[in-house]
DNA sequence: ATCCCGAGGG
DNA sequence: CCCTCTGGAT
């Protein structure tokens, strides 16, 4: 099947059937976004959401999570992956926007990118959930499925050349939907280890169908 | 043993 | 390019 017909059959699928995707991480601004996408990292949305009531409550803006110890910040976020990491990320990301942003979120790639504890993944996260831009950011999820169903080439190697082949089949209109189709369809049916392929609408033709 | 919406450093 | 950080679920 050519690549131009997948990528059709894909959003014909997920618009007929989820119309409205969302992150599952629970968030109420865009600074609570920030902080729950960088502790999402490698830790599942459902871990996350169980911490993160705490912390936002007890660092509702980055002013109050910039004058921050370290130490204070892990105690909320001992039970997610790399705790000590995104502990100091998240107090450099807190303080960054404090000196370089006005205490306001950046609205561009390389402003959030220049945050500690963002890279490009978290950036185009921000960028495509808060101000709807066309930007497909490539996790676990969006890597192994775009693979499987044929939507990026085996030879797409890096999370980037993932997204490069991603962005110029899906239209624009598209594309922030089609970031949470992909992690739904991964989360939820074409699981790493044990892919739901029994269940899965687009098997017939997915490249690495298992039994 | 493997995976979960990765990023920073060498 | 590689490696490390790191806890919880399955």
């Amino acid at each position: 099947m050519l690549k131009k017909e997948r990528f059709r059959r894909f959003i014909e699928y997920f618009t007929e059937h989820y119309p409205e995707p969302q992150t599952e991480l629970n968030f109420s601004n865009p600074f609570e976004l920030l902080t729950a996408v960088i502790l999402s990292a490698q830790c599942t949305d459902k871990r996350i959401n169980q911490i993160t009531p705490a912390l936002f409550a007890r660092f509702a803006e980055p002013e109050s999570l910039a004058a921050a110890s370290v130490d204070e910040v892990f105690s909320y976020i001992r039970s997610v992956s790399y705790p000590n990491n995104k502990a100091k990320h998240l107090v450099g990301m807190a303080k960054a926007i404090m000196e370089r942003f006005g205490g306001e979120i950046p609205t561009t790639l390389a402003d959030l990118q220049s945050l500690p504890g963002v890279g490009r993944k978290t950036a185009h996260v921000i960028l495509s959930v808060v101000y709807n831009e066309p930007t497909m950011a490539v996790d676990t999820h969006v890597f192994r499925v775009s693979h499987r169903l044929g939507l990026a080439p085996l030879t797409a190697t890096t999370p980037l050349a993932v997204e490069k082949s991603l962005m110029a089949y899906i239209p624009k209109v598209h594309v922030p939907k089609a970031h949470h189709w992909l992690i739904l369809h991964g989360r939820y049916i074409c699981l790493a280890r044990s892919p739901k392929c029994s269940i899965c609408p687009l098997l017939d033709f997915c490249k690495y169908p298992q039994s």
